[in-house]
DNA sequence: ATGGGCATGTAAGTAGTTACATGATTTA
DNA sequence: TAAATCATGTAACTACTTACATGCCCAT
């Protein structure tokens, strides 16, 4: 099957950082890039199985039989680059949570209330271990550092508007609440 | 082919606000819920007609031959509150944006600027979009209004998050130049 | 020795997009 | 009357997920 510009991106940028197996590097992609980015197990195989045919990266023995580290080549570096250069695809939305608030007449106000607590609640979550991966990121000198950087203040960022979001909504849900009960 | 949950939901509450053809139906999706919900032709129709069959919306025959007003029956309401009340799924994420940051250092500190350049556009004119669609949402007084008015308030938040975001990227990428141009 | 985590890979299935084919109606 | 737009539908394709199959290696 063929493997996305996408897929490729992120299995040559992610052995790019270290290399890896295949295994650790589905690990990676999940911890590291999970915020804003997927991919799973029939995606990274046979990426690295045509990335390899291609001379992009290459497979290194381990102790382990059965198990190999990939590494990216010089060539898959250029790769890499000209891949990053294309302009990323615009995105397709699918925000379960925003479709079933605009239908949320149908819905129930109740229940609206009950899907901005859960989204506030997730915001709270991912807000706070930001805060553990950007003192990680602080800590690192690396030349990566910077550019992951930008990355976790897009997550602190899109997590306080959540919060602030969830806020304002929660007042119009109750506000929406209290008029309806002034009609009965 | 199968019709998901989710297209289904959509097809079934568009037609909820107000009875259309399948292409208005487009229309409306594309642009009333495009800041985060998306559907193609190709899954539009086959849903109308599986909903058709199962009953769960009527077709009305119109002026014009060979097109029809697609409305939602008693049943169909029944179902798409059941589809309401079903857990979003879980997001997978794909942002091209923050991957390329994220490998920035391969792809270089003047493309990541620019990428951020071109993120702070789309939210100012996201946000000028939103901003007349809330003054439509305002002077609206159906019992949708201010559920619709949730979602509008996301996408402001989301957008002046981006800008924020863009704000404080610019200044790390800035302040990651000068660095560097020290070293040389 | 066995159960759990590491590791690789494939096959079947799902979801969704794109491009195409067709024709009606309106408008310039 | 020609072009644009409205309207419906299908087929081929692409991308991705899930579940499965297999085996290694380590700790208990």
């Amino acid at each position: 099957m063929a493997v996305s510009d996408q897929t490729q991106m992120a299995v040559l940028g992610g052995l790019s950082l270290a290399p890896m197996t295949g295994y650790a590097l589905r690990e990676q992609i999940r911890d590291t890039l999970g915020q804003f980015w997927s991919e799973s197990f029939g995606q990274i195989y046979p990426a690295l199985a045509l990335l390899e045919r291609d001379g992009l990266i290459e497979r290194r023995e381990t102790v382990r039989s059965g198990s190999s580290i990939f590494a990216v080549t010089p060539g898959g570096v250029q790769r890499l680059r000209e891949l990053l250069a294309e302009a990323p695809a615009p995105e397709k939305p699918r925000n379960g949570l925003l479709l079933r608030l605009f239908f949320g007449r149908q819905l129930g106000a109740d229940a609206c209330r009950q899907l901005v607590l859960d989204a506030q609640s997730r915001a709270e979550a991912d807000l706070a271990g930001l805060s553990t991966v950007r003192s990680e990121v602080e800590a690192d000198d690396s030349a990566d550092a910077p550019f992951i950087l930008l990355t976790v203040m897009a997550g602190e960022h899109a997590a306080r508007a959540t919060l602030a979001w969830a806020h304002d909504a929660l007042d119009v849900l109750e506000r929406q609440a209290a008029a309806t009960q002034r009609l009965q």
